[in-house]
DNA sequence: CGATAAACGAGACGGTACGTCGCGTCTTCTG
DNA sequence: CAGAAGACGCGACGTACCGTCTCGTTTATCG
């Protein structure tokens, strides 16, 4: 008598070495074509791909961009990667050099372009909130923190409102505006608004 | 001698008044099903019009959709809507009165749904932001503007900025967090951000 | 006491100039594009008519488009447009030379493109009966009563099929098998075919 | 070394019994409705089948409908399918018995709606041509073979023209004089024109 | 001579079918 | 069984044409 293993699964194991090669694929398709150009049965021929292999790891067309620009770099920034400087003002600025900007407005349009699909899809939404939204929160949040423990924030803001600020302006920028991120373009946020409202000095 | 007249059109002339049975048919359909859900032959059966009226009007369904939440009437406030209170605040409580929060949330989640044709159709950006944005904006630089020459607001701040805040983080709200814009979110983001990153108080 | 008019109608009258040119204009249409590729917009256009004039005289495309072809000068054609010649054989050859063949082609494929309609609209299949099909039928029933009258034929054949078969045969040759109707093949019809069938010689 | 094997195709091979089925729903809609009433949709939808699907197999609605007749029975039949009986006359009453009149009608008023396209798309003429017209032809001309062979018929005849009578008749009768073929009909046409133009007796 | 009524050119309108395209699933063969 | 390839059901898109309607304009007769 042995003890029950995990079920291991019979048959050919997934090839994971195929989940990176469609992830790039898909970002190579959405660069070029935007989410509303882009097909599934694009991803899958440049990829090399049967549909199926698609949609064996990802549900739909959405979750799939999704997955896609949850592997972009600097979506795995944590807390840890951003040192702490000795004032607010001095880690964002950290936390700016440690971003890839053109990275960052794609990958707006792109969520610009998911949004549709999370009115009707709860599941969508909750990928999106857990996978792109609150890994940044949380790290905004830290550095929040941080100030306020050093004093250079009161405790009594409203420290949510303020960690929105800056990924939902920049949202707004590279998706209704469509203009796209920059240096000059995130400093002046973080300068005019984000201090300013924070009442840092 | 007569003065040229502009050259009047020929033949049957446009019947106005089916634009607006059109534009209410599909705020009718959009507010039942959702951008996506939404169908142009829905909308054509509900203001009993062909679908060549439509497109004879509108190039394309995003279009059509721009125009119908543009023709929603707080699109058409304008500065002159919002009388002078006195303070920066109070106009802008005056504003929030002036607004349908309803509509509001509606009408953030069907623009979300446009903003992937965006990308792809610069004439329909175009069309969003002259439409959409612009009057907005240009209503929230106005109240601005009143605070500065008030004194309230520090002359070298960025109010292009400023005005930016509230319809983005708006949006955000709406599009991306998918909560609905209320009487308090609203006074949380003058109280919390607006107002203390404009330096007012 | 007066004897009563006619009722003369009143408002402007029929412009009767307007039937020829309309006319003209959809035998020229018909023939670059064929009754499939011909659209009532573009007779009106090449007539320089408003849509509703064409209407006016004929209630649908299918109409119009009998009423053209009826206008070709050979349809107008009466037995006593082919003099007795003393035979079937050179009466036959006598109308031969009557009849305009690349019209005959012409009509023949018009009449091919209506027959779809025919078979939904009443009206129309007794429209082309009483002014395409009955007129020839009548002068080749002629024709063979003459031959009749002189011994030619024998009065117990079956009169209707003989007339009947020169036009099913155009009519085939060139809907159908698409090959235009030439002096060589009427005559081959007439030598191979009527005349045999009829127990000519 | 093998023989290179005919490079068998990849990815899922078409579904052949969608193919009857399919064309079996469109003679059923014909039937019903008629060339001009039938609608790409009713058959896909009768035939649970995506209109892609027909689309994929058939490049429009008028070469799908000459599948779907070309797949009637009595399409494919051949010489050999009427035996020899002895004389021309017989051979024809053995055909007429081989051929369901009925269906006759109907495929003829159904070619008469096809005929606008003809002249306008030539694979499709080709298509009607090498489907519809030259079986039967063929099979004609193989029975006229056997009279010549027997001596009923003058070998210098035109056996093109007379394999032609038939059919030609038939077709007019059923599309412009909208008179259904019927076991006395085609038997005049046999005993009054073809025996009599082939100089048989 | 002005009023009236219908024809006319032009083109918008309601309706309906077409043929295309994309999604997500299913079905074959190959490793 | 996974994987490549691609057919399949479904359903929306945007286009085209038909036959009707509604403008402003023209052309007759009537009062």
């Amino acid at each position: 008598m042995t003890t029950a293993l995990p079920s291991l699964p019979l048959g050919r194991p997934r090839d994971l070495t195929r989940d990176a090669v469609i992830l790039e694929a898909t970002l190579d398709v959405l660069a070029e074509t935007g989410y509303e150009g882009m097909t599934v049965e694009m991803v899958a021929t440049r990829a090399r791909a049967g549909k199926a292999t698609l949609y064996r790891r990802w549900p739909s067309k959405a979750h799939l961009v999704v997955a896609a620009i949850a592997s972009l770099s600097d979506s795995n920034l944590t807390l840890s990667d951003v040192p702490d400087t000795g004032s607010l003002r001095t880690d964002l600025v950290a936390l700016k050099h440690a971003t890839d900007n053109p990275n960052i407005t794609l990958k707006m349009q792109i969520l610009g372009g998911l949004v549709a699909s999370l009115q009707s899809d709860q599941q969508l939404a909750d990928r999106v909130k857990d996978d792109l939204i609150r890994p940044r929160s949380t790290m905004m949040r830290g550095l929040l923190a941080r100030a306020v423990a050093r004093g250079e924030i009161d405790p009594d803001r409203d420290l949510d409102a303020l960690a929105t600020l800056m990924p939902a302006m920049t949202f707004y920028r590279c998706v209704v505006l469509n203009e796209p991120v920059t240096v000059e373009s995130q400093e002046c946020l973080v300068e005019e608004l984000l201090l300013p409202a924070a009442g840092v000095r």
